[in-house]
This record gives C-alpha cells, sequence and structure tokens, in this order.
DNA sequence: AATGAATGAGAGTTCATTCAT
DNA sequence: TATGAATGAACTCTCATTCAT
C-alpha cells in the first residue's frame, strides 16, 4: 500500500520538525505555542501528536538534530595526516565556524533556557557521550606527544585549553547577542590563527 | 506627611525585587507567574505594577542587579600594584569564581533562554558599556607592556585569550549542566595557574 | 473593607453554583463545558477557578446541594405524636415528593452516571451517613413496637420494606425518563395509602 | 462474489458490537473513545462508520443488548404451573439476581446518566413495550385472581408492589454504590422470601 | 497609595469524524 | 469494501494585567 504508518510519514516529520524548528528558534521554548507550530508547519495540530508525544519531545528533536550537525565531521579533521599546526588550525576553524552559525547559537540559547527542566538535553552538547570533543581533541594531542611533535604534562588540559581559545571569544560574543552575524571566514581564521599561536607557544617541542 | 510619592519607597521596592529574584532564579522567566511573585515579595499584585512595568520589566531588574555582582570588583584587582604573574592570577581566581558560582550560572541561564525577547539583557552581561572586561584587562595588558614587563602585538587579543582561557572550560560545564556543583577553591586555582602560565608563555618577555 | 475575600463573596459563589446547577442538570457531568458554565454564570472563568478548584468540586457541590433538600425534613415528620397510620402515610407523602421532584431526578441521574469516578457522591444519597434513611425509618418503627402498636421479627427490614413501597415505582418511572412531569399529589398520596396499607397489613398488631 | 454488502456483515458486526460493550461498560459513554473501541474490536475506525451511524448509535445498540439479558426469561417463570407462593418466589429470586449483577448494574448508570441526551433508551430499561415486567405480572396475578387463589382490588397495583419489594432495596444499594459486589444467593433469597410474605399478607385469600 | 478579586485570551492536549488510498 | 492517517474544534485550566475599592 502506498500510504505510510501513524507517525512514519518522513515527508509529515520533516514538515512539521522544520516548522518546530523557525517557531522554537524564533522564540525559545516557552513562548512557541502548539498553535504557532502548526501554523508553521502545514500540519494540523492533531498530527503532530501522533508524530511527537508532546511538546517538551518536539522540542528535544529540535535541539538534538541541531546539535549533531556541529560535530559530526570534526573528528575526521583530526584523523588526517599532516604536520600539528595545520592540522590544528583546520580543526580550530572548523570548530568555530560550527559553533558559532546562526542555528547553532540559537540552539543552545535556548536549550540552555531549560536547563532546569530538561537537563540531559544542554548536557549532550558537550556531554559525556563517547566521541565528545575533550576526549577526541586529548586523543589527538597525546598521540603527537608520543610522536615528539608536542610536548604537555597534561594532555587533556592543554586540549581543553586550545578548544578555549578556539571557540571561546567569538561564541561568546554570539551566545550573548553582542555579535548579530556570524563571524567572516577571516575572523574566525584569525582567532584560529591566535589560538594555535599561543598554544604552540606552550606545548610545541621547542627546538 | 511621610508617605512616598506611587512607586517611590525604596524598602517596597526592595521588597519587590527580592522576591522576583527568588522566584525568578528558580524557575526562570516563563515559568514565574506573577502571583508567586507577589506571594515571595508579601506586596500586592498592584503594588507591583506600579513599581514595574510589566514582568520583563521586573525581569531585567532582577538580571542586571545579578550580573553587578559578578564583575564590580574584578577592576580593583586590576588596579594594584604588584609583579604580573601575581595579579593576573588573583585575577582569574576571582572572575572564575563569579563566574561558576551558582547564582551567575542560574541568571546567565535564563537570561540566554530569552535572548531573542530580551536582546540588550543578555547583551548586558558582557557588553560594550564601559569599564567592560575585555576593555580592563586590555588596558592592563598595555600598561605592563608599556613597564617592559610582557610583549604582545595586541593587547586586547591577548586580553580576550586570558579571559577564555580563565573562565572557559568550567564556567561551559556549569553552564550546560555538566558539573552540578561550583568548581572547588581548589579546581579554580588550578585552572588559573593553567591560564596564567599558558598566556606567560606567549606573552612575557623573554629573558 | 467592603470587599470579599477571594473566593467568598456569597453572591458571586450563588451565581456560580446557579449557573452550574443548570448547565450540569440539563447536559451532565461530561456534556457540560466550562465556558457554557461561564456564559449560564455570567461570571468569568477565571473567577470559577477562584471559587472552585476544578469541574469535579463544582459538580460535586451542585450535587450535595440537591441532595440536602429531599431528606432534611422527613425526619421530623416521623417525630411528630400521633397514630402510626397517619405518621407513615406523611412521611411516605413527602418522600416520595421530594424523590420525585424534577431538582432530585436530575441530580440523581447524573450521580449515577459517574458514579465510577465520584463514589462517594453517588453513595452520600443513601449513604451511611447517620440520620441516613433506614435508620431514621427503623428507630421509628422499633419505638412502635415497644409502644405495641407495630409488630415484626425485624424493624430494619419493615423499614426498608416500607421505603420501597412509598418510592419505589413513581420514583423508578421517573428516573428511567417514563413520566415526564413529577407525580400528582393525588397519585404520591394513592401510592402512600397504598404502600402504608400493605405494610400494616403486614405489620400491624392484630387485634 | 463472497462479499458481503457494506455494513452487512454479522461477523464484523458482532466483532464491532463486542469492542464496543467492553469499552463502554468500564468507561462510560464519554469517556469511551472511538479510538479504544477501535481497539477492542480490531476493526478499523472507518468499518465501525460503516456499520454505526456515530457514537451514540452504536452506544444504544450496546445498552439495549445488556437490556434484553435481564428480562428475558422472566415470563416463563410466570408460565409454569404451581402454587403461588412457589412461582412468586423463584421470580422475584430471578428478578432480584438479574436486576443486581454487574452487567445490568453498569448498564443502568451508564444510561441513566445520559438520560437527557438518549431519553428512548432509558425508556426501554422499564418502558411501555409489550411484554414490559409491570404488565407480565399483572396478568399472572389477575389470573390468580380468577383461580381464587389471590384477591386484589387492583392487580396492576399489587403488580407494582411486589417488584419494588422484589428488587427495591438491594438494586438501589447496587446502584448508589452502596454494594461493591452482587448480593449472595441467600441475600436475594431472603428478600425474596421477605417480600413474598408482605404480598401474600395483603394479597392472599384468607381462610 | 495600596490592594487583590476579577477578567478572558490562550495554553497544551484529545478525539469524533472524514476521505484518500 | 475496508482502512487508519489526518483533521481542527473543543476541552480544562492558567495567568498577566486591570481597576473598583
Amino acid at each position: 500500500m502506498g500510504r505510510h504508518a501513524a507517525g512514519e510519514d518522513p515527508v509529515k516529520r520533516k514538515q512539521i520538525v522544520e516548522g518546530a524548528r523557525q517557531v522554537f528558534m524564533s522564540v525559545g521554548f516557552d513562548a512557541a505555542s502548539m498553535n504557532d507550530i502548526t501554523r508553521a508547519a502545514g500540519v494540523s495540530k492533531g498530527t503532530i501528536y501522533v508524530y511527537f508525544e508532546n511538546k517538551g519531545e518536539l522540542f528535544q528533536t529540535i535541539i538534538l538534530e541541531a546539535k549533531q550537525k556541529i560535530f559530526e565531521d570534526l573528528r575526521t579533521t583530526l584523523n588526517t595526516e599532516g604536520p600539528v599546526e595545520e592540522i590544528l588550525k583546520r580543526f580550530s576553524v572548523r570548530l568555530a565556524t560550527g559553533m558559532t552559525c546562526e542555528e547553532t547559537v540559537k540552539a543552545m540559547r535556548i536549550a540552555i533556557g531549560v536547563a532546569e527542566r530538561f537537563p540531559e538535553l544542554v548536557r549532550s552538547f558537550f556531554g559525556d557521550h563517547p566521541g565528545n570533543l575533550v576526549d577526541t581533541l586529548s586523543d589527538f594531542v597525546a598521540a603527537r606527544i608520543r610522536t615528539g611533535e608536542l610536548a604537555a604534562r597534561d594532555p587533556r588540559l592543554a586540549a581543553v585549553q586550545l578548544l578555549e581559545l578556539s571557540t571561546g571569544h567569538l561564541w561568546k560574543q554570539r551566545l550573548f547577542g553582542l555579535m548579530d552575524e556570524p563571524p567572516s571566514a577571516v575572523e574566525i581564521s584569525e582567532m584560529a590563527d591566535n589560538a594555535v599561536a599561543l598554544f604552540l607557544s606552550g606545548y610545541s617541542v621547542r627546538t
């Protein structure tokens, strides 16, 4: 039969998710009404409740989807061959780009705002799931220590520091609304240069 | 007569603000009802509307007050005499302590969550007001460059980097609910040590 | 001050109860919407929720009030002096009148319909509360056995039987909608005569 | 082709009715959702609407079926030969058993609860259909008056009185939730004894 | 000046019914 | 003929705000 099972038509589901994203992203969780979402999705209210148990579940879906996009290809960046400096710079640029783009910033803002009600949701951004950012970068640093390219007593600390230097300022400015547009490629590149430079001034092996 | 003009009794105002602070901080903006605040403040609803235009304005007052507390004594830290390293460490410790304490984290979370509705409010945390954090620290770095203690092409960039290194990881963990309690004094001290160490490895004048 | 406390203005309360009675009585519990009641009461929805916790509580109030009216003066009827036959007839008439009037019938119908959800409510009609109908009449019968006017091995059984004979048929016809109007005084009187006659044929002392 | 016309397959119809019976009996009319019934019946929603115009019609069918069961074999009881007392007692026992069993009580409660919306439905329980209870018992009493076994000026009144005495108290207690389980055979038998005894004390021919 | 009872629009969710498949 | 995904009106209840006292 050509018809889909209840709650399983991917086109409808996409429609709902898309409508919900628009509404949630622009007004947040509480201020988003299911009527707004209904309207934005072009789907009836009843249908939404077939696809999602309730407002909260729909919300979590939106946020988790948004989160996926940021981190997915960062690991592959670190797994390529090449000189430390070059790889770290590429990593730093990609990370900062993902963290400061419009969608990420909005998703994080909203998730942070409901942290008390959806604790796992916010945690998941930098959370303990395998392959989280800190672990991944720590592994890279440890490997390059073994190759003699880096020298650090605490690879994890070094990783954390690079992460902060790479995203910190621009991301915070975006999060707190001090920068209305995502930073330009040039700005990101400069910040990455500076981050990697300071990092290497502390952890590269002096000749 | 000893009566105050409408909306001008500072004791009443304090009462309202205190009640609102309790309620907003514990449940956020949307979940806080004016009835709850009325109850917590021990003031009638009508009175609240004499002192504050509406819920949003009251909310902004609360958040701005919370913000003041974090940054107020940081500048004096930088204005003391002494060796760069020592001063920066003290600054770093105070900043991280203020940024990760319960009240700050809650206030930021709530403010971030309603960023779309109260854009100036969130901006004000790290905003462009005179004496903001970046300017203050930049000035300090520039001064120490003039004294020959530090060497940096871009004092502002250096300041930003120190700020990120000083608060970044712990604060982000607190904000995203990955750390339920504020970090201990030891944790903060270690992070400050490491931050200042990396900073100086890049910007201190090599002998 | 001339103003009433929240939920304590007897005029408003009466208005709400009156509106609710109209709506509940004419369509039952489930089919009655709070909007209908709002309209019928001429009071805002919020106000109703100040006076009553929820729909169920309002409903219980309506039904219990209706119940009060039926039974309140029956006991005094039995406490008067006079020959058994005359007293029982008066009791029988009053009971049947109360049980078959429009309001009682509607209240009972609706209460019966929601017996699973409000069990105490239905039970209260003939319930175990002190001074319920069976006890009261049993006491009377027992007293008249002691005076030698009646003879019955089981006064309670005799009381129950009189109650059924007095109300049974007419009440059941009313309850099941076979009689659109309350029975006339004549009909009730005849039924009472017949009930008392059969009762006395079994329990009066033969000379 | 062996297919049935729309809405005419008796097996499907039975399935629907059975599913609806389960659901209606356990939660009542309003709380029963067509989805529940769909599930209980194992038939699609569309199919139900082929066999029954709407929820109300389906409901009426269920209630009428439940009603049939109570009264169907009572007439045969009265048509047997034997002494009046014995026959009346058997009749009384069967009537009380049928009127107080779980299914009857539930069906009556639900029907009574929606009496305003389905007036004919409730009426049908004791209604004017040929062969209703009162007529049947009146005929029996009249016949036994002609044989000289009973003496009553108004056979219909006598019949009504016996009916009330036979079911009244126990049934009312069941209907109003004062008795959670159906009465035991012993209780019913005793009540029947007492009912017939009082009846005969009034209407048997004295020797 | 201060109060708090009253308002009513709007929240999330359910469900009888329809109609494309 | 039978299906069940989709609809959207209607449900109960909440709450920011007003205004008579």
